[in-house]
DNA sequence: TACTCGATCGGA
DNA sequence: CCGATCGAGTAA
């Protein structure tokens, strides 16, 4: 069972601790371990960009767990989410933050992600490996910058953050 | 084609 | 607190 078949909420739990492993042509790597993740689940989570339908925006969403799903925010951030569940079931785990990174700007400045990710496969240019390492605890939360959201999915706790 | 606003960050 | 910076979505 991959972690990525899991529902977004449960795969973002169980990728705190994990890691993502960035290969470059030339065969340089880097590593870095998840610490902060959210969920955004279905249709139905007005905080999830699938809420609106399938745009070609969103199209990403729907195809298999594993597919990455990368976009531009405020004009200069790349996200990183990973797309979890069965195809056509829209839902991702958003990565938030790894060791050495403090939020999603950063985890994509340091894993250097862009655009050219999108609608790839885990497996390639980025991979997650598991060394058994599993957090103290982990700790549940409320998303963040999500204000535009339905108050029932702004309170749902799918924030995780090792600790 | 115009307009708006965001799953953010760093500096003031 | 506020500006940077740009593409998707929406309206027209």
């Amino acid at each position: 069972m991959n972690i990525l078949d899991l529902p977004a909420p449960e795969a973002a739990r169980a990728l705190i601790g994990k890691i993502l492993v960035r290969r470059f042509p030339d065969g340089r790597e880097l590593r870095a371990r998840i610490t902060e993740t959210e969920a955004y689940f279905g249709e139905a989570d007005t905080a999830c960009h699938a809420s609106h339908g399938r745009t070609k925006r969103t199209e990403v969403l729907y195809h298999p767990a594993g597919t990455i799903y990368v976009y531009l925010c405020y004009g200069m951030h790349w996200m990183l989410n990973l797309v979890t569940g069965p195809a056509d079931s829209p839902q991702a785990v958003l990565i938030r933050g790894v060791e050495g990174a403090t939020g999603p700007g950063r985890v994509t400045k340091l894993l250097q992600i862009d655009k050219s990710l999108n609608d790839t496969v885990l497996g390639g240019a980025l991979a997650l490996a598991d060394d058994g390492y599993a957090p103290e605890n982990i700790t549940a939360s409320p998303r963040i910058g999500i204000a535009y959201a339905a108050p029932a999915d702004q309170a749902k706790l799918w924030r995780f953050t090792a600790g």
